[in-house]
DNA sequence: CGGTACGTTGAGTCATATCAACCATAGTGG
DNA sequence: CCACTATGGTTGATATGACTCAACGTACCG
């Protein structure tokens, strides 16, 4: 459950000078502020659910999501995660669908969530909105292909050396190579696409090859090469 | 290799009334009329591929196409397919990157290609089209994800029986219950994602289990519900 | 201090991939 | 016209990756 929080100023947000918003006037930036409402959620919470419907599309300020859908015998399939700066539910708000996937906060987050209408309103007026944010959808729908290509016809040993480089690129790793993401190894399991069993014990078969270390829930890269070859990229 | 075809009518073409193109003004689809070339594909012809550079989406307003990404070990995995009044092609041109699927012609096809710009400008200057063009970006992102979730977690038995219904769905069958669209087994086997032998196997065991009827590449349909419920749609 | 959630390991099973052989068909060239 | 080749389909035997089930360990939390 979101907590209030005071309102964050767009006019010097982060995301306004990253490529989907840069193009904004002022004014349509003063329209956003006026709307938004900035909220709160810590480590577990909810955004929105699957098939529900969303009236807004959220901003992320700080924190990261995981936005999954759940299959057939409730198991989650995690489709993508969200960082500050990134946008999520702007999907079903444009479709005018039900949300396809649920998101849920892994690490605290403070999101700015935009009425619907505002969306639409910008994609009508500006082009160059339009266009940026065709862009990130095509972005997207380009990752889910490769995602679902890897899927197919990778074995699980593979898309988790993957997954383990894709954690680091995507959200880094400190000084010592230990990814800054922490997921639980259900979490993982739900990325690869696979049992929790499986990741565990491909995760020690890692550990023994040399190629990570582990301490708890913490995954450290020793050879990066290594993973890399032997995820085939 | 197209074979050049005699321009058609973008004025009196179906996809004028179909919601993309709906919204255009008589200026802009005479640009289209004007710039775009209209050409014949048959069957196995390659339209674009992987890594290349597109310099324009593709309208089809005959036959099929398949897009395919092709994997580490050279195996097609069947992303989409394309139909009369679909576009394809347009992710690479408005993300303006390499294409990152390929598509080969599977019934014999009259596409117009329209130049990249054409389709940019129209972006962002008519915020309606935009809106429908996120739209259906949207929508195949959608099934993209949904797609995926279901290769990540049900059966290659469940996936088949579901491909099979989608198949119907998606091309028709004819009266007697024989889907329209044929394809060989290899390629069944890249939609499902599976090796061809299992989709043979498979085959003819929902032949025994009477659900369908084989005849060649043709598939009969012969319970409906029973592949639902094996599907678990 | 007990409870709950997560992690680990082992054993057994099953679905699916792989490899190999063979058949059917159609198109090709001498 | 026929051998030749390529492509696709089928079947069987075998191997194995991955799942499931079950038991137990660990750690944190109220």
């Amino acid at each position: 459950m979101p907590d209030s929080f005071e309102n964050i100023q767009c006019e010097s947000c982060l995301t306004r000078t990253q490529n989907l918003f840069r193009h904004l006037t002022d004014s349509e930036i003063h329209q956003i502020a006026l709307n938004k409402i900035t909220q709160f959620y810590k480590r577990g919470s909810i955004l929105y659910q699957e098939n529900s419907h969303i009236k807004g599309f959220y901003c992320v300020q700080k924190g990261i999501i995981k936005i999954f859908k759940t299959g057939f015998d409730g198991k989650q399939q995690i489709i993508r995660f969200a960082k500050p700066g990134d946008i999520i539910g702007y999907r079903s708000v444009l479709s005018n669908e039900m949300a396809c996937s649920s998101s849920q906060v892994l690490e605290n987050c403070i999101v700015c969530k935009v009425p619907s209408d505002i969306l639409v309103n910008l994609v009508k007026h500006n082009g160059n909105f339009a266009l940026e944010l065709l862009k990130l959808s095509c972005k997207e729908l380009g990752e889910a292909n490769t995602f679902l290509t890897d899927i197919a016809q990778k074995s699980a040993r593979e898309r988790l050396a993957e997954i383990i480089l894709f954690l680091q690129n995507e959200f880094g790793s400190d000084v010592n190579g230990v990814l800054k993401l922490i997921l639980t190894r259900e979490e993982l399991a739900n990325i690869v696409g696979t049992a929790t069993e499986s990741v565990i014990r491909l995760l020690s078969e890692f550990k023994t090859e040399k190629l990570i270390e582990l301490n708890g829930r913490k995954i450290k890269i020793l050879d990066a090469p290594g993973l890399k070859l032997l995820a085939n990229i």
